[in-house]
DNA sequence: GCTCGAGATCGACCGCCATCTATCTACATA
DNA sequence: TATGTAGATAGATGGCGGTCGATCTCGAGC
């Protein structure tokens, strides 16, 4: 419901008189919002919003040698990164020897995406 | 940021043999990452998504009165979470009065849910 | 004028996080 | 077994951010 904004403010003001009518608002699922918190907390950095970014835009697993000359950080920092998206559950990660691959999960940001649009 | 082919992972043991096929891919651009940046940052706080919901929510502009109640922080720390939503270009207020009245800025959030879908 | 109240700002505290260097683990090759 | 390398982990550090109580600002009503 809105605020009408003609109601609000009268010209005389009387005790337990209210700027507006009660909005109170149940919000957003708790457990839905902290969900979608954690994700935007993830993407709430340069390197790691880069990070997913190239991740999506190429379809495949990346190898983490391939990811570290792209960012002007160490790679101890990348892969600190790289662990905070996996937290977030927004990237996994598959070893083959040596290398690691990383790769965004199907569907990760899709909880935010919607309450977005 | 540069691209380097270079950099691309050498080992001894097989001579030109890679972890993958070279990806090196250029991210998204600068200016538009950091303001999504801003952005997700600004939603990574379980107050702010929800205050951008109930705003949402709301067609109208809503009382600062009204929103305080709905969350366990004082009214300073409401104060500052409307702020740094302001800062990042998701909300502006207008002021009648005594009262302040918020609102989400159409469009704000759409630069975000366009690059997340 | 004076007081009251809604909301913003200030100053302080404290925890989290991004970053580094150094080290560790696991695997591959000799 | 010994060595070299890819990537993760550990520990330290500096800065940012969430929170509070106290204070400030300014419009409204007396």
């Amino acid at each position: 419901m809105a605020v009408d904004l003609e109601l609000a403010p009268k010209t005389k003001r009387s005790p337990g008189e209210r700027c507006c009518e009660p909005v109170v608002y149940p919000e957003v699922d708790r457990e839905h919002a902290l969900r979608m918190v954690d994700v935007a907390r993830a993407l709430g950095d340069p390197i790691r919003l880069q990070l997913v970014d190239v991740l999506r835009k190429h379809a495949g697993k990346v190898c983490v040698c391939e990811l570290v000359p792209l960012f002007d950080v160490s790679q101890p920092t990348l892969s600190h990164h790289l662990g905070r998206l996996r937290s977030a559950g927004i990237v996994d990660s598959e070893r083959r020897g040596l290398w690691a691959y990383y790769y965004v999960i199907p569907g990760a940001l899709e909880e935010l995406s919607t309450w977005l649009s």
